[in-house]
DNA sequence: TGTCCACAGGAAATACGGGGGT
DNA sequence: ACCCCCGTATTTCCTGTGGACA
């Protein structure tokens, strides 16, 4: 045989052979908006989240009578596709104005990391190209005034669609006072504020001043079923895999786990995308087995990524903890692990943090779920929290491994 | 019934760093 | 060069507390 039909040949089973076909249509951060939205569209026009586009619609439909449609909060779970249905719906509204004569512009300010109200401000003003980015030094009511004098004399409507609200760390209050009652005062336009959020409860401590202004539709999003997340990833795996080496019952089990788990789509999609991976990698279709690796190391990486982006003073309590719960194989209390973390402090020439800070990094560690601690009385003995590690042993040495290698000392 | 342990966790103070305005 | 402003991290100080024990 001639070297040329050889290669042609081998080529030819490798491509048969592929299982990632289009890897972008894994990933979301890699699809150019357009791609996005026809993603979008497919996923809604077989009618999922139908009710939610309804109810959208019904809300802004003011908007073509020329009126003002009230302020609107998105309330739902992570992953349940309140900014991606919102962004999907407005680039259509914005056609549709178009069409109409209509003015509208729309902003997304992405909240998904915490930040604190400086920031958002001062990103709100670089969308609109008012200020630069500052890291600090200029004040909030110089950065309200740039945001205002770009857009006052704007005429149609400006819908600002801020994402995650809950994540303003500090001083929602002013935020809201300045987006609720100052900028509409000024703005010869419509101002129409969204807000998203995974917590129902967000409004609930924001200043009473403030709320009673702020009249708002609520809109909830529920989690997805086991039938919607069979339609999205059915819709993925079209666009990104070859349907030959899945198989059969696979996509239905990712289902089933992730509509009971959390409802959550991104998460869904993410476990498809894992198991692709192993499979390419190992040469093998995609199995129900794989599925389960699949999630086994989504859950480790997420932790060891976490760790690793987390401060050196939380790293360090982490190791502490780990390594004496690893010893003892009983509850922790907060006064040992002070302990062992100081002694550990010490040896890597660190400054100790007091018990107070050390308590609240106890309890950070409890939030991201790499121990569970709870306030314990023992009566005369005391009251403190109570630590437990309920971590596979294998992963505890991979993050204690993981802690000693950013402080650069071999595991010895 | 009161005591008292070993902390929890809130509030305010302090330290620090870095950028803008002048 | 200087001062002021703001955000973050941490300390200091503090009051609160469930329940075993005497």
């Amino acid at each position: 045989m001639l070297a040329e039909q050889k290669i042609e040949k081998q080529i030819k089973t490798i491509l048969e052979n592929t299982i990632i076909l289009k890897r972008r249509y894994l990933d979301d951060e890699q699809l150019y908006r357009e791609e996005q939205f026809s993603v979008l569209k497919e996923i809604f026009d077989v009618n999922v989240r139908d009710r939610e586009i309804k109810e959208l619609s019904s809300h802004f439909a003011p908007i073509f009578r020329q009126d003002h449609p009230i302020h609107l909060s998105l309330l739902g779970k992570t992953g349940t596709g309140k900014t991606v249905t919102m962004l999907y719906f407005l680039n259509l509204m914005q056609n549709l104005c178009r069409k109409s004569k209509i003015e509208l512009r729309y902003m997304h300010l992405d909240l998904s990391t915490p930040k604190p109200c400086f920031r958002v401000l001062n990103d709100l003003a670089c969308f609109l190209d008012a200020a630069k980015r500052y890291k600090r030094g200029i004040s909030l009511d110089e950065l309200m005034c740039r945001i205002e004098d770009k857009i006052r004399d704007y005429p149609g409507y400006f819908v600002l669609f801020v994402d995650e609200i809950d994540h303003v760390r500090k001083d929602l209050d002013s935020l809201l006072k300045f987006l609720v009652k100052r900028l509409p005062q000024r703005l010869s336009g419509k101002l129409v504020l969204i807000f998203s959020s995974n917590k129902l409860d967000w409004q609930d401590n924001i200043d009473p001043r403030i709320k009673s202004f702020l009249k708002i539709n609520e809109q909830f999003f529920e989690p997805y079923d086991a039938f919607d997340l069979k339609t999205i990833l059915s819709i993925r795996i079209k666009k990104a895999l070859n349907p030959k080496m899945i198989q059969s019952g696979v996509l239905e089990k990712i289902a089933a786990v992730s509509s009971q788990n959390h409802g959550d789509a991104r998460k869904a999609v993410e476990i498809l995308s894992k198991s692709a991976n192993i499979a390419e990698r190992e040469g093998s279709i995609i199995t129900m087995e794989l599925v389960d690796r699949a999630m086994e190391e989504i859950e480790r990486d997420n932790f060891v990524a976490m760790i690793k982006n987390s401060p050196k003073q939380l790293q360090a309590t982490l190791f502490s903890i780990i390594s004496s719960s690893l010893k003892s194989n009983r509850p922790l209390y907060t006064g040992e692990a002070y302990g062992t973390y100081h002694a550990f402090c010490a040896k890597i020439k660190m400054r100790a943090l007091s018990q107070r800070a050390f308590s609240d990094l106890i309890s950070e560690l409890d939030m991201y779920g790499f121990i569970q601690a709870r306030v314990l009385s023992h009566g005369r003995y005391g009251r403190t929290k109570q630590i437990i590690v309920n971590l596979p042993r294998t992963l505890l040495e991979k993050l204690k491994q993981v802690v000693l290698m950013e402080f650069d000392l071999n595991p010895a």
